[in-house]
RNA sequence: GGCUAAGUGGCAGAGUGGUAAUGCAGCGGCCUGCAAAGCCGUCAACGCCGGUUCGAUUCCGACCUUAGCCUCCA
């Protein structure tokens, strides 16, 4: 089944056409690494991740982009304010990201670049636009002149006079238009900045994306798949678009996705109203499938309503998939043909990335895997597929502990002793002595299993 | 104010011109020392108003509501 994905661009849900052959191109906005990342940044990351798994599984080579933006406003502020140079700031924050990412179960990109190692990219590319007669130079600024680019507003549906009543903008003084951006602002001295034929200074929002994009790919390609949060649509998207379609002789891009955010209390999170959820919170009390289960429980295209009720209903599923694989399965199972384990889910997840019915159909698949081997061996490649562990993280992590297992064991056994002798109080004793290990037990048909509880 | 998306049972979400999948949760039962799990069964929904039609949740129009964007944002 090929790849269907709601373009924004045409507002329909197409197949994905590469503009080469049989190797598909992909870039994601990453994130600016000022701060700890939050459930909005796992969503704008798991969300392609899903697409890029997808991707590998149809076509020979897949090329995925994902930028880390180190030069920033907020960067500055935020070394300022924890007393430490942009460099530490930036390194710091690009690791945890990594980290948290990589627990999120989360693949590498292909390519990962930096906005400080793109500079003189985008100072040809800016050159690029200014010889065209794009852009201008006005006051040590570089400016893109919008209304020399007649498509502008098509991906956001904006028409910007229209929507000026209502709207207070300073239109400062350099800008010729309203709607004009920066491609390359002024630095101050104790701000970072790089020499340019405009004077020391460092790239505007918007540039770094497109200047990435066309030095991997080329300047005369089209990008297959352009992603990022929906609030990247206007006006970030829009910027790229008007910019890159001046440097290039190719479409800027063929297909835009954009995932919705997350809201906390229906409300988007900020920083002003005190709702931000950071990963490194969530990882003290869940298991990363759990969280990765969560924020793929909404339709990638809609607001994911983030509470409590969201991780407990993540929680109790994982562990209703869990308890029907075996440790045995899970290890015994090499991945060789995966992928015709996988069919399934993939043909699901092939029509717009459709999560929350690739949960269900786990869900379903968790019924019949209970008496059925190879069902079993289905949901656990399916399981990976989504990134999901199939093995409980906790067991993974102490299963080579045999002393602890051979004391778990003997309690377990001294409970059912106590139990044939009908002394259930003692039974009971046991088994909230095991409880407060972190152990749950389930008898069943005559036999007792037990289990690390899940988180 | 403008733009975009969306409104289906408690939640997540399919779907169709002839009253609506599935999963989770709930409820009832079986099982069980208890608990848990499992199994069986079950309740419950198409924002509002018009129009087209034999008939609309599905098509058209108005309205209402929600969220996002228009300022940094994933």
């Amino acid at each position: 089944m090929t790849i269907r994905l709601y373009n924004t661009l045409t507002r329909k849900k197409e197949a994905i056409k590469p503009f080469l052959d049989d190797s598909v191109s992909m870039y994601v906005c990453g994130p600016t690494v000022y701060g700890h990342p939050h459930i909005g940044n796992a969503r704008a990351a798991i969300v392609p991740d899903i697409l890029y798994r997808l991707l590998m599984a149809k076509h020979d080579s897949v090329k995925y982009i994902r930028n880390i933006t180190d030069v920033d406003d907020k960067i500055i502020d935020a070394a300022k304010k924890e007393g430490l140079s942009i460099d530490k700031i930036t390194s710091k924050y690009t690791k945890i990201y990594r980290d948290n990412m990589d627990r999120l179960s989360n693949l590498r990109p292909t390519h990962e670049p930096k906005v400080t190692d793109t500079i003189s990219k985008i100072i040809s590319s800016i050159e690029k636009i200014i010889k065209n007669g794009n852009a201008y130079v006005k006051d040590s600024h570089v400016l893109f002149d919008t209304d020399s680019f007649k498509g502008y507003g098509e991906l956001s549906g904006k028409k910007l006079e229209e929507m000026l009543d209502g709207v207070r903008i300073d239109n400062a003084s350099y800008k010729k238009s309203f709607k004009d951006f920066i491609l390359w602002k002024p630095s101050e001295d104790d701000t970072p900045g790089w020499e340019s034929p405009w004077g020391k200074g460092r790239p505007g929002w918007h540039i770094e994306c497109t200047s990435m994009i066309k030095d991997i790919l080329g300047d005369d390609t089209t990008l297959d798949i352009h992603g990022g949060g929906n609030d990247l649509i206007f006006p970030h998207h829009e910027n790229e678009i008007a910019q890159g379609s001046c440097i290039s002789k190719e479409k800027y891009c063929n297909h835009w996705f954009h995932n919705g955010i997350v809201l906390v209390n229906k409300k988007k999170m900020s920083k002003s109203l005190g709702n931000v959820i950071l990963l490194d919170d969530l990882f003290k009390d869940n298991s990363t499938s759990v969280i990765r289960l969560a924020l793929l429980s909404a339709h990638y295209r809609q607001p994911l309503n983030w509470s409590d009720q969201t991780i407990i209903y993540a929680r109790n599923l994982y562990k209703k998939l869990l308890s029907v694989i075996s440790m045995v399965d899970a290890k015994a199972r090499p991945l060789d043909d995966a992928d015709s384990h996988t069919k399934e889910i993939q043909d699901i997840l092939s029509d717009d990335l459709n999560t929350p019915e690739a949960i269900n159909y786990l869900s379903r698949l968790s019924k019949t895997a209970r008496n059925d081997f190879e069902a079993r061996v289905k949901l656990i490649h399916s399981m990976k597929f989504i990134g999901l562990s199939p093995i409980n993280e906790k067991t993974v992590k102490i299963f080579s502990d045999t002393e602890e297992i051979e004391q778990i064991e003997a309690l377990v056994k001294k409970r059912n002793e106590y139990r044939i002798k009908k002394d259930f109080k003692n039974a009971d004793v046991v088994r909230d002595k095991l409880l407060s290990m972190g152990i749950e037990l389930e008898d069943s048909d005559g036999d007792t299993t037990w289990n690390y509880l899940q988180d």
